[in-house]
Parts: C-alpha cells; structure tokens; sequence
DNA sequence: CGGTGTTTTGACGTCGGTCAATATGTGTGG
DNA sequence: CCACACATATTGACCGACGTCAAAACACCG
C-alpha cells in the first residue's frame, strides 16, 4: 500500500495542485494494479470507471484505423495520467491503451476525480492547461504526418523518443519499440520504416542492434528531422 | 451594439452555461468587429488578449509547416469561439486565423473570459468537455492523415464540409473553397487534389462549377471516403 | 535442433509531387 | 463594354517516394 501523497504522480500531473485533505480521500479510494508487458489496459470505445495514474512503466496509446492498421497515437509514461480525456468528457475512449513494459498503476474511481474538478479551481485549471497543451501537440503532429516526408518523420521520432524517455547507461534509447510499432508512429509501412532506418544507419546517424537505438550524430539527424539535409 | 444574452454564440459553445449576470459582465466589455474576407484575425505565435466570438462567418485555422504550406487544421464558424486554446493555456497561439468571408465578432477580453472559468465550475466543465472533443477530433484527424490515401481524404473532407456548413438552395456546399485551400486541408500537392478532384467527377461522385461543389452520389462518396469502393 | 516470429533485402507497380504549358476566370481601369 | 493583367483551374509528362508481395536472414525459445 502506497500514499498518494508522496507519489511521484504528483510531481508531473495536474495532481500536484490538490491539497492534502483531497488527496487523502483519493489515496484511500485508489486501487494499485500491475499489468504486464503487451497487456490490454482498456480498449478503444470502452467506458472507462475512472483514471490510472502511472507510477511506472510506459503505455501506448493506439487507434485503430479503417486499413487495419494501429496507429500510435502517443505514448504515457511515468508520473502521467491515463484516460483523462474519456473520463472529462465522460465519452468511451477514444484510443487503446496497451503497456509496453510492466507497468504499476494506480486507479482512481471516476467520481472522485470528477469531484474534484468541480471543487478545486486550480485543479480544474490545471486539466484545462493539460488539454490545451495535448491539443496543440495533436495538432503539430497532424502538420508533419500530412507535409513531411516518412524520413523526416522518422528522424524526428527517434529525437522524440530520445528526448521523452532518454538514454540507458550504454546510450541506447530506453524505450524499446519493434519496427511494427515505429512505423505505426510515422504511419508508414514497416518495410518502408525499416528501409529508411538503415539507411539512417547507412549515413552514419544512428545505430542500431535489435530494438535497441542509438543516435551517433545528432546534429545531422536533427537536420533530417527538419528537411534541412539534402 | 448588441447583447451577449440572445448572441447565437450562446446556443453553441460553452458560453451558454453563464448565468445573467456573467453575461452582463461580459456584454459590457466586450468589442464587436467585423473582418473582410481574406482578412488576418490573428497570427501564429501572437499572444491573445482574449478570445473571438464568431456571430457571423467562417474562419479557417492554419499553421505554417516547414515545407513552406499552411496546412488547414479546423474551420471555426457561426456560434463558436476562436482562441480558445491559447487563452486557456496562457501561451501564443499555435494557429494562424483567417476570415473564409466577411465575418462579424466579438472580442472577449482574456481576464473576463478566465474569470469565469475559476468561479463558475459549469462553465469550466463546459470548456473541458470542449477541448476534450477537439483533442478527440485531431487524434481521428492524425489517423486519417497518416492512413488513409488522398483520394479517401478528399471524399470525407467534403462529405465533412457538406456536414458542417450544409447547402446552399442550388444543392452546393455552403463553404467556398479554393482547390488550394481543398488540399491544405488533406494535405497534398495542389494539382494531385484537383486531378482527384476530377475522376470523383467522372465517376458520377460530384459535379463541380468553378469554386461551387455539388455532391451527386452521396451514398458512393461515403464508400469511398472508407476505402470500401475499388 | 526444428518451429515461430521478427528483421532485412529485392523486385515491382502505383500513388502522388514537381515542373511546365494551357485554359479559364476575375477584377481593374479605360 | 472592352482590353489587359493577374490569379486560379486544368491537363500532360515525368519521376521519385512509398506500399505490396515474396523470399531470405536472423533471432528467440521450446
């Protein structure tokens, strides 16, 4: 059993804004779960009872698209909060969330975070800066996707990913994707993905060992990333 | 000078949740102004002094990509508010507005419109279920845009169109666009849109006259906006 | 060791972008 | 009302980027 209070949630999510009296009511109304590496969390178009906060691991959330294809429409992670949207609107998702790694989360019941919303005005300032700030990254994404060439996507996910989850010790990006999963971010196909990559590889930009990636030149890659080279 | 209390933008966006005296409050200091057709209401990365209530109009929101095009993210029109975003998120606009036609507005200035937000938690419920709903929009537009091909694109961008602006009395889409605002929308090299453009003509889809759009076959432009026809 | 799944590579065709030429407007001032 | 300039629409030719299919190389795991 853990106490909401010193959760690291706390730090990243609009969390941080409840006073110590609501967080007590929602540590003792939370439940803990774990879900393991490529487990469903909930599913695109289910009602969601409530919201997870994520103490650890790191999940993806995908749409399914009319050609059968998920596409990754981002990712949450450490100390982020899981089904916000839903839950605010009080609509069934809109995404599918499945964790990349085992993951610790917390749940919290719906009413008790609705209630605060309704309650506390910084909280619910804090959501409303929470959206407005995913809108606009949407609306960034929906620019590159439609002007950008798959390449530069790609250059720009793996300074993306870098920058989201950073390095381990030996200098690989932390997370881990498979090739299926980094073309459902660049909404391309895998072979074109994986193509493009060795060549990336090729120039001399990233290297590569299994799932593992390791940006060599990131100057050049960030040049890639913004159409500048060649 | 007229009264926010029977103002059409009420009976659409969240303003509608304000009780009298909210809306004497803004009625009073609010602006009216009107914008010409092409005119710039404000810029990407201008900082907002409040929002714009549209009474009459369509604007369309763009943002510049690094390719040198403004790729077109949402039209906003008769009854809904523009800016909301950055006011809420207290940041520069990531959008660029501009009037499709003559449009008439009212400028809210920033403080009365975040006033309410803080006191009135019907009104701040209201504008999270707002950005909410856009978020879920653009995440369907990122699948879209990085799935689906052109031609799917273009057929639900006007079945979309015909959805939210409707006809005129000769059948047309209300909205007026340029071939080069079609494919700013979806996204693509101005001639590839009008050569689709023009075999959706051919193949009996929709019949066109300079900037006026017709739909003729609306059960088979559906087919094709899923990918389900050839 | 053979299965099963992922990564890589090759060959090929098509979609969509670019450049250029031609039509068709559309607005301006005379 | 015409003539001109200028913007927008349309069409053609060409080519490169990307998707698809299929096979080979490689991993992982029992």
């Amino acid at each position: 059993m853990s106490f909401c209070e010193k959760c690291i949630v706390r730090k990243f999510s609009g969390l941080k804004t409840l006073n110590p009296e609501e967080l007590e009511q929602i540590s003792k109304n939370k439940t803990s779960l774990s879900f393991q590496k490529g487990e469903l969390i909930f599913d695109e178009g289910e009602y969601l009872k409530g919201v997870y906060c994520v103490r650890h691991g790191i999940s993806k959330l995908t749409k399914l698209s009319s050609n059968g294809k998920d596409q990754i429409i981002k990712f949450v992670s450490n100390g982020e909060v899981l089904g916000q949207r839903s839950t605010i609107a009080n609509e069934p998702t809109n995404l599918k969330a499945i964790a990349l790694n085992d993951m610790e989360v917390c749940f919290i019941p719906k009413n008790y975070f609705l209630e605060n919303i309704k309650k506390n005005p910084r909280f619910s300032m804090e959501m409303l800066q929470d959206l407005a700030h995913e809108l606009k990254e949407a609306d960034d994404v929906i620019v590159n996707m439609s002007q950008k060439p798959v390449k530069q996507r790609i250059a720009e996910t793996i300074l993306h990913l870098e920058n989201s989850f950073g390095l381990d010790e030996e200098g690989f990006l932390l997370i881990r994707l498979s090739r299926e999963d980094i073309s459902n971010i660049v909404g391309t196909a895998t072979e074109s993905c994986i193509r493009l990559l060795s060549t990336l590889k090729k120039e001399g930009l990233i290297s590569t060992s299994g799932k593992r990636i390791m940006i060599t030149d990131k100057e050049t890659l960030q040049q890639v990333a913004e159409g500048l080279h060649h």
